[in-house]
DNA sequence: AACTGGCTCAACCGCCCCGAT
DNA sequence: GATCGGGGCGGTTGAGCCAGT
């Protein structure tokens, strides 16, 4: 037997948002906040929805720091190295790129990086040399994920003047020490534990904390969006 | 102009995690 | 330690839009 729904769904409006719902909530929200509850949160504001829809309303589109419009190259390239090295974390992936959300990213990955990726047109006109290793590399404590054929590896303590260094060798990312994992409920303060696909925490892991991601363009230096687009069509399997 | 098929994206569903009790 | 309930997440759906015929 299943868990009791959230809410009355035969009692609550679905479907759509209408302008005066989106007006009511957002006002509410910006006026009180959630108080913690997001399931008594549409009685409060006076509104015939699931909370779990308010919810998604706000975060989804409602949230004032929305970032709404195309994708850059550098947030296509940021997703696709993120979701090979991780998978479908989305949530873990939106983080990295302010103002967007998961289901942005999400759909976005679905409808269109996936099938470019799968055609080799990740490249298109942003082509920049393949990089190297660099030394310092060998004894990296940070890491993410070694099961995969692009993982990266992130180097936070390095100093260098181009900021956190990223390459793409699996053998470097295996090479790399684990690390364990401290989890937290709150995905946007970049802590994350990786989990197997039997929920096991796994040794290889992914370490955000001590990760500036104020670098994530810089990253792209050195980056050969090419042969990214080749390992990523690996992970999915092409 | 009408139809059709593909695409986009907002929204929903169901499950898991985790904190409170 | 067990149970409960809310939050959060990834997967999926479907209405609306648009380009092609």
């Amino acid at each position: 037997m299943g868990r009791a729904p959230c809410c009355d769904k035969a009692n609550v409006k679905r479907g759509p948002w209408s302008a005066e719902e989106d007006s009511i909530l957002k006002n509410y929200l910006e006026q009180f906040g959630n108080g913690g509850n997001w399931i008594a949160l549409p009685k409060k504001a006076g509104l015939n929805r699931c909370g779990k829809s308010c919810r998604l309303r706000w975060l989804n589109y409602l949230r004032p720091d929305i970032k709404h419009g195309g994708f850059t190259k550098e947030e296509d390239t940021i997703i696709c190295n993120l979701y090979c090295t991780m998978g479908s974390r989305w949530s873990v992936i939106a983080s990295q790129l302010p103002g967007r959300t998961d289901n942005d990213v999400k759909n976005y990955w679905n409808t269109k990086l996936k099938k470019n990726v799968l055609a080799g047109k990740l490249s298109d006109n942003t082509q920049v040399s393949v990089s190297t290793i660099p030394e310092e590399f060998g004894n990296s404590s940070y890491y993410l994920s070694a099961d995969s054929a692009a993982g990266m590896i992130f180097d936070p303590s390095a100093n260098s003047n181009y900021g956190n260094k990223m390459t793409s060798t699996t053998q470097e990312a295996a090479a790399a020490s684990s690390l364990s994992i401290s989890s937290s409920s709150s995905t946007l303060e970049n802590n994350y534990d990786l989990r197997s696909a039997n929920g096991n925490v796994e040794d290889e892991g992914i370490l955000l904390d001590d990760f500036d991601f104020e670098y994530s363009y810089e990253l792209l230096n050195g980056f050969d969006f090419e042969k990214a687009s080749n390992e990523v069509a690996q992970c999915l399997g092409g």
